[in-house]
DNA sequence: GTTTATACATACATATACGAATGTAAACAC
DNA sequence: GTGTTTACATTCGTATATGTATGTATAAAC
């Protein structure tokens, strides 16, 4: 085939990292082939050895898509110190995750794919440990924000930061995987939002 | 080969689900094979396809034998109305869940395989909905307990029970994905009922 | 304008997995 | 004790996946 431009190239690139979401959705990692993913999108295998060393790297490309993005997020929200009441920053943050949720399909689609369409074996083991860190990251951001919060008074004597951090932080953890896994969205992604501010309500003085 | 008696055959099953539990948790359920299954178990392939349909059948043997008993020890710890402490109740089964994880190593492991060595597509689907059915029956249950609470005045009188349910069912999958997930230990299996002791103390009024 | 590197498509070799079909020896029913 | 069924092992055909090697037309470098 005719060699495409550089900016052409990068659009192909895309288009497999993009393909291979729709098709990791459907089929899981595991059981997608390099073909599957050309075939979605429409070029060949050639094409995707091209870009990509294997599927494990195509995964990573497409996770970084989310990850980053996310850091960036938590860094902004709870450790910019913009004067506001730090228990209101934590539940922007919880809201905004999942507003991001409701608004971008894609985001929405590789958190599915990580939680429950991928098995985290082998070259895969990586990214788990990757995650863990992540989730020491967004505890300690937490603590950090609790440790405002009790400064300013506003939290029950007897509640210390560093534990409501790591409640808050298995909250979070559970209602991402379930309002994952409720694709009917009856009982998670529809109450979503009330969940989060009756969890900060159990917290506040 | 010789036919084996009605006893030795069951013996055969059953190491053939030790066998898949073994092998799942190291390379995943996708990636596993019949092959790799059966030489675990010291069997062919023909006597795996003797005992069971396909791998998906093998996998729900093995599922069964966590999940029947964790409803069954709910019911027992949460429903049965001993006059104890409704709290008490609550924690004593958070905790008994977290101990059985401690002590039984086919428990762990099946949990592991579950929450991250398995991907829910196709024939996997019928389970995911199944484990959202179980869960509805944890908050069900948890909600009856909080409400047992609320009527003796345990708890703060602007805790509604439904939403300390909810509230203690995510805290509780947040803590059982990172208790599997830490494999290491130090940051949540050895904390575990410490956070969770920490839980039920945001709740007590 | 020629050369070279790029961005793929195509073809090939190898490996592996599945399910079914068949074989078989011993357990069990009678 | 003979016939039948059971509990597997073995064999076979087919399908599918992988990575690499090779081919090729063109963009880009000079």
């Amino acid at each position: 085939m005719a060699r495409k431009t550089k900016e052409n190239a990068e659009l192909t690139r895309k288009s497999i990292i993009i393909a291979a979401r729709e098709v990791f959705l459907i089929r899981g990692v595991s059981r997608t082939t390099i073909e599957h993913i050309a075939t979605q999108a429409g070029v060949t295998r050639g094409a995707v050895y091209w870009h990509f060393k294997n599927k494990t790297e195509i995964f990573q490309a497409m996770r970084e898509q989310v990850f980053l993005p996310l850091i960036d997020r938590m860094d902004d929200t709870l450790l910019v110190d913009n004067s506001q009441n730090p228990l209101v920053q934590i539940e922007n943050f919880l809201c905004g995750t999942i507003q991001l949720l409701n608004n971008s399909l894609e985001t929405r689609q590789i958190y599915e794919i990580m939680m429950i369409k991928c098995e985290y074996v082998t070259e895969f083991s990586v990214v788990l440990q990757e995650i863990l860190l992540t989730c020491s990251g967004i505890e300690e951001k937490l603590r950090f924000t609790y440790e405002k919060a009790k400064e300013q008074g506003l939290l029950h004597p007897s509640h210390e930061p560093a534990q409501l951090a790591i409640d808050t932080q298995l909250f979070f953890i559970g209602l991402l995987h379930m309002w994952v896994k409720d694709s009917d969205g009856s009982h998670f992604r529809n109450r979503a939002i009330k969940l989060i501010k009756a969890h900060m309500s159990l917290i506040i003085r």
